[in-house]
DNA sequence: CGTAGGGCGAAGC
DNA sequence: TGCTTCGCCCTAC
């Protein structure tokens, strides 16, 4: 199996109104390190509809870029109901969700 | 088969 | 604080 299939296997498992990092979700499936790869695959992503990218942010609290514009990632998480503010996760480290 | 690049991360200024 | 630099690992060309 590859990497990319087990991030998103992982991705799936992350419920709606929780977040992870890219960083976390790599370290999920066994890469200390794997942050850039992750961000890679969630670009080239084969299903944007399935696979929740939007709810991958960075681990500062920021919220990392998307395919398809981070206003558009903002407003999925707003959905979700995850606050955005100044381009930062609001109660980043409460909405987190560990494998 | 070699190499660049990517939705990052942590450390250094 | 915020920007820059370097490190990191896999995938696609």
């Amino acid at each position: 199996m590859r990497i990319k299939e087990k991030i998103y296997k992982k991705l799936l498992q992350v419920p709606s109104g929780k977040i992870t990092t890219y960083g976390e979700l790599s370290r999920s499936i066994g890469l200390e390190n794997g942050q850039r790869i992750v961000g890679q695959i969630m670009k080239k992503n084969p299903f944007p509809v399935i696979i929740p990218c939007h709810r991958v942010v960075k681990s500062n609290g920021s919220i990392g870029g998307y395919a398809f514009g981070v206003n558009i990632k903002q407003n999925m998480l707003l959905k979700e109901g995850i606050n955005v503010k100044n381009n930062k996760i609001e109660n980043f480290e409460n909405l987190f969700f560990k494998f």
